[in-house]
DNA sequence: TTGATATATCTGCATATCCATATATACTCG
DNA sequence: CGAGTATATATGGATATGCAGATATATCAA
């Protein structure tokens, strides 16, 4: 279900909001990677993922061991606008969410 | 507290969305009127407005006995284009609302 | 097996809803 | 004017449901 209320109660929690700009910024991330960047607890990751995609908000591929989430295709203009708006009232957190993601140790490779 | 998370909050709510959706276009409304129009009760009218005030989503102008509410001046962008891309969603469910309201008994009158 | 991710269960907290009532404004009649 | 009444809205208490968090366990790929 796509549906803008769903989608709504999806962005009303904080830890998804994060998730969500986390994802947005990097275009494609797995759950150890959000674990580490957000400092949460892997099972929180996971479930709050989870609520996302129930909303149609992030689709998953899978690449061997790791499960890489990204932005769903289609989401609707609004919510490219709200993403936006707060990559800048986010923008300290963010910041030290990238630095922890950068000092994971054994990051999955990326294929080029 | 007008962050985006709390507006999401306001947002996952089918009630609240639908009261969001007849103030955007019918300008401003008293909670007697949502209660017709959308027919509920007046406490759960009342109750759902104060969450979306709280979240600084409405305003409202008290004249004479009536309470108006309004969508508030300064909402951030993406809110505007959420309830434009929504009330197409939403139109039958608006329309049968608008309905009640013009078949409304007693509705306050406005000054012009 | 090990590492990555998902799910199940429980607990606690937030929130929705209902009923009754409180408050605030307006109206009427003496 | 003032008392009583009606209408509009808000709020308090009680209850039920939903959802987040933690821990433990299951699944799945290498």
């Amino acid at each position: 279900m796509q549906s803008a209320i769903s989608i709504c109660k999806a962005f009303g929690d904080e830890t998804r909001m994060q998730i969500m700009l986390m994802l947005f910024s990097a275009e494609e991330l797995c759950v150890c990677e959000l674990t580490a960047a957000l400092d949460l607890s892997q099972p929180k990751i996971s479930r709050h993922i989870n609520i996302l995609r129930g909303a149609g908000l992030v689709e998953s591929e899978r690449r061997g061991q790791w499960l890489f989430y990204r932005i769903a295709g289609s989401v609707p203009a609004w919510v490219d606008a709200l993403l936006h708006s707060e990559q800048t009232q986010f923008g300290p957190a963010l910041m030290r969410a990238n630095e922890r993601l950068s000092g994971m140790a054994s990051r999955p490779e990326r294929c080029c």
